[in-house]
DNA sequence: GGATAATAGTTGACGGCGGCAAGTGACTGG
DNA sequence: CCAGTCACTTGCCGCCGTCAACTATTATCC
C-alpha cells in the first residue's frame, strides 16, 4: 500500500470509526456546525463572521443565519462596529459561554468515555500516532529539553542510524558506534558534569544534544540531532544555547565539537554561534569518504 | 495537554485540513454518501442493501432511495433474489463500474496532488503517523519477519529500555546493555550463522528476535520482544518458529535461551514450543530482584 | 399449522444543512 | 463622485438524512 492508498484508507476508516466523536453534539440539541461555531466564538481568535466563515470553510449566509439564531437565543450580542460600520462586533454573551463551557466539558467526557475502553496501550500508540500526523502538517513551533528517560537513548540511536544512512550512506557501523556512545553515556557519565537532553515539541522527540566532559575545562558536544522537519526553525539554536549554557555553569573553559563538513545547515549555525573552525581532515567512515570540521568556542 | 484533549483537537484539525480530502467527490456530481455507497458496492464484500446500511451507519429508506436512483442512472441492477423473495441482489452493471473505477482514478489523483504539495519528510511521518493510528484500533493480524535495516537496532534499544523500565522497573543500565548488545552484533555478527529480525506489521515495527551462536552446535536466541498491543495474537509463535527454521538450516544442534520467570507470557510461549527449563536462577540486575530461568530445546 | 414476530425493503412527509445569487448599506481608491 | 469592493443579509432551493407507516416475505413458537 502506498502513501496515498494509506491517506485514503485513513480517511474511509476516520469517518466511520471517530467521525463521530470530535463533534459529539450528543445530547445538546445542537448541530455539527453550530458547535463549531459555537467553538470558535468560545475558544478561537476573536474575529468577524466573515472571518469565522473563512476559517471554518462555511457559506457567510448559512453562517449569517446560524449567528442570527444564536443572537434571538441569547447566545451572542452582536453590535455595530464603531470603526467600520459594515461589520458587526461578535460577542457571547454570559449564557453564551456557560452553554460553551457546558458543551465543552461533555463533549470532553464522551471523548474520555470512548478513550477509556482502549488499553494504555493503544492510548499510547493512538496519542503518538495523532501527534505525528499532526505535525506532518503544522511544523512544531516550540520545543522544551527534557533530561533522558527511558527509551530515549534507543531513539537517538535509531533516528542517527536511519538518517544517516539515508541522506549520507553510513552503513551500520555508525549505528553501532551511536549504540554504544550512548551505551557508555548511560552508565558512565558523570551527572554532575555532563548531561543529555531530549527537545520534545508537539508530544513528540525532535532531536537530540549532550555535552560531555573532555578534561577539566574542555566540555564536548555530541549527538546534536533535529529531525529534518524541525529543521530551520530556530529550535537548533535554542538547543545549541541551552548546552552552552550548562556547560559554563559547571565551569568549563571551553567547548569543542565535530561535525561533518556535508552538514551545512549545522556548520552555519556553529558559525553564526560565534565557534571557531581549528581543524578539517579528510577520513573515511562508515563506508564513505568524509570531511571532519572541529570547532571550538570559549565559554 | 492530555490525550483526551489530544483527540479532540486532532479531530477538529481533522475537519478542517483533511476533511474534504477522502471522499473527493469534486467534480463527479456525486454526493459524499452516494460516493460511499458506489464504493463499497464495488470494492466492498457483497451484501445485501441492509448490511450496507449497517456498515456505512445509513438510514435504510434513504440508502433505498440511493440505489433507486442508481438503477435508474443505469449503475446497478436490482435482481431478486431466488433464496429469498424479501430480498434483492444488488450488482453493478458495466456503466456502474466503469464510473467507479473512474471515480477512484479521480480520488486517487486529488489524494496524490494533496500528498504531492508536502516534503518528503512530513509524507514519511504522516505515513507513520496514520499508521499508528489505526493500529490503535485494528490490532494487526499478521506480520512479517524483515532481516535488519538501519535504524532497526536503535528501535530495538528503545522499546527495552522504555517497557522494561515501565513493566519491570529496571534501570537505564539495562538499555545500555541492549545498546551494547545491538553494537556488537552490528559490527560482529557471522551473517552465515546469527541473524535478527524485525517482524513489520501494518507499516509499523512489532517485535524483534535474533538468533546467535554460542558455539559450534548451540546456537542461543536473545532479544526477543513484541509490542505490548501486538501480543497474544500468535505472532509471537510465528517468530520464534521463524528463529527455529534458521537455527536447524545453520546446522545447530540446539538452541538455548534465558528470560525473566515474571515474562508469564514469554514462558508460556516457550514450554508450549518444546523447550524444557534447565535452568533457574536469582540475579540482581538492572535494579531489581529478578528470577531467570533458562530453557534449551534440540533441534 | 396457524398466529405472531422479525426481516428486507419501499414510500411519503418533513426538517435541517448549506450552496447560490441577488441585494443593502458602508467603505475605498482613483 | 463614481466604480469597485467588502461585510453582511435574505430568499430560494436542492440535497441529506430521519421517522414512521406500510408491504411482502420468512422465521419462530406453541
Amino acid at each position: 500500500m502506498d502513501d496515498i492508498e494509506a491517506l485514503r484508507d485513513f480517511s474511509r476508516f476516520y469517518t466511520q470509526r471517530l467521525g463521530l466523536l470530535g463533534q459529539s453534539y450528543l445530547g445538546s440539541g445542537l448541530g455539527v456546525t453550530e458547535v463549531r461555531v459555537l467553538w470558535e466564538l468560545a475558544f478561537g481568535a476573536q474575529g468577524s463572521a466573515r472571518e469565522i466563515a473563512e476559517r471554518l470553510g462555511l457559506d457567510e449566509g448559512y453562517l449569517s443565519r446560524l449567528l442570527a439564531g444564536f443572537e434571538k437565543k441569547g447566545w451572542i450580542v452582536r453590535a455595530p462596529d464603531p470603526e467600520d460600520a459594515r461589520r458587526r462586533l461578535l460577542r457571547l454573551t454570559g449564557e453564551g459561554k456557560a452553554l460553551a463551557a457546558s458543551h465543552d466539558k461533555a463533549s470532553r467526557a464522551a471523548v474520555g468515555g470512548f478513550l477509556g475502553q482502549m488499553s494504555p496501550d493503544a492510548r499510547a500508540l493512538l496519542g503518538d500516532g495523532l501527534a505525528r500526523v499532526k505535525q506532518a502538517f503544522n511544523p512544531p513551533e516550540a520545543c522544551e529539553l527534557k533530561d533522558l528517560a527511558p527509551g530515549d537513548a534507543g531513539w537517538i540511536v535509531e533516528r542517527h542510524g536511519l538518517l544517516y544512512a539515508r541522506d549520507e550512506g553510513y552503513d551500520a557501523t555508525f549505528e553501532a558506534l551511536v549504540a554504544e556512545i550512548m551505551a557508555d553515556f548511560l552508565r558512565s557519565h558523570d551527572p554532575a558534569r555532563e548531561s543529555g537532553w531530549i527537545a520534545w515539541g508537539g508530544g513528540r522527540r525532535l532531536g537530540s544534544v549532550f555535552c560531555v566532559s573532555r578534561g577539566e575545562e574542555t566540555a564536548q558536544l555530541r549527538l546534536f540531532f533535529l529531525e529534518p522537519e524541525a529543521r530551520g526553525l530556530g529550535l537548533g539554536r535554542m538547543m545549541l544555547d541551552a548546552c552552552l549554557t550548562f556547560a559554563r555553569d559547571k565551569g568549563y573553559r571551553e567547548l569543542v565539537l565535530w561535525t561533518h563538513e556535508s552538514h551545512a545547515a549545522a556548520c552555519r549555525l556553529y558559525d553564526k554561534a560565534g565557534f571557531e573552525r581549528i581543524g578539517r581532515r579528510a577520513a573515511q567512515e562508515f563506508g564513505q569518504d568524509t570531511v571532519i570540521i572541529d570547532y571550538r568556542i570559549d565559554l
